[in-house]
RNA sequence: GCCGAGGUAGCUCAGUGGUAGAGCGCGGCCCUGAAAAGGCCGGCGUGGGGGGUCCGAUUCCCUCCCUCGGCA
């Protein structure tokens, strides 16, 4: 049989995790997280990353491999996700990626362009000048003149990505547009199948705001305390779960409010994450109750023995 | 029961004698080294019910209903 590579996309609280529990025993896969911030140590409750006894039945990847003081993007993913897939084959199992950071999934899907890396002291500079809304409209200019293609695509307010494609165009000398058509990823190495679950709209909320209360019956508020206190890095600090309770230690907001806040930037979330998966015409859809696990597996099963 | 304030979008509320907006919510979309981030687009409405004046009423008048506050 070919070598098959197997992902499990969802927006969060579809029951990704549970469903990829059933499939990975019964499979023999390890899994390997695909989670823009379960990469982080210590942030456990506020990213429901997968319990011991899960880890201990079935093998997980990249939990756990930064401190949350560091910063850690795409194409450390991207690289690191690569490498967890030969090791996995080597042992003669199956990879299983699981997880709902779009952009992560297509890393390692379909790879990220290489030569190009931040470059701190210019990503500066461009942030100063796009403090004002003169400045940020020269920025968009000036990629406009010298890569038409990416300043067409760029809104002029995506100032994040305005930057990031002038920092590309000034470090390499080369558009951002083409250096984004030289990609190479997993799908091109193996068979890959892509299965995203997504629950009734109504269901996946109600979920998520049970997901909000269960965090703090299991001590997020504690959890959060001891992670704020260390000079988190600027991805992780944009945890859901962490930016709103920061306010809230703070004394800026009630209790309340910041579970609220969780509640509603979740559910925002979720929203974009089905966006992203819906144009990727390669992913299956598997609209089953996020309760039913064993539902979700047994079709991932049926529809990967076919 | 009387007096006062008010009933407009899912919520909070503007506004106008020419069939209505804002914020939030909600929905859709974009995304290539911050992605749980960042950005774009969309009003989704029997204007409490009924009647009257008017060419025309959400707006003015009458009446009823409801909510809130005060007095009994």
């Amino acid at each position: 049989m070919n070598k098959k590579v197997i992902f499990i996309t969802g927006p969060t609280a579809s029951g990704k995790s549970a469903a990829a529990m059933i499939l990975a025993e019964r499979i023999g896969a390890e899994i390997i997280s695909c989670d823009s911030m379960q990469v982080y140590k210590g942030m456990d409750i506020v990213t429901s990353k997968p319990s011991a006894s899960d880890r201990a039945r079935v093998p997980h990847h990249l939990l756990d491999i930064v401190p949350p003081t560091e910063e850690y993007n795409a194409f450390r993913y991207y690289e690191d996700a690569a490498g967890k897939v030969e090791d996995i084959f080597m042992r003669g199992k199956v990879p299983l990626f699981v997880g709902g950071t779009g952009l992560y999934v297509s890393a390692a899907l379909d790879g990220l362009f290489a030569c190009a890396p931040e470059r701190s002291s210019l990503r500066e500079e461009f942030y100063r000048q796009a403090a004002s809304p003169e400045g940020a409209a020269a920025l968009h200019a000036r990629l406009s003149e010298r890569d038409p293609a990416a300043g067409k695509r760029i809104h002029p307010n995506d100032v994040r990505r305005v930057i990031r494609a002038l920092e590309v165009l000034v470090s390499t000398g080369e558009p951002i547009s083409d250096r984004q058509k030289e990609r190479k990823g997993l799908s091109e190495l193996y068979e890959t199948e892509i299965f995203c679950l997504s629950p009734e709209r109504e269901e996946l909320y109600r979920r998520i705001d049970e997901r909000v209360e269960a965090m703090f019956a299991s001590g997020l508020e504690k959890e959060a305390r001891g992670l704020l206190e260390m000079p988190l890095s600027r991805t992780a600090a944009f945890a859901i779960g962490l930016k709103e309770l920061k306010v809230y230690f703070e004394g800026r907001c009630a209790l309340d409010e910041a579970r609220r806040l969780m509640k509603l930037n979740t559910r925002h979330y979720a929203k974009r994450q089905l966006t992203w998966f819906r144009k990727d015409k390669r992913v299956r859809w598997l609209n089953r109750p996020a309760a039913l696990p064993e539902e979700a597996a047994e079709t991932i099963w049926k529809e990967l023995s076919r």
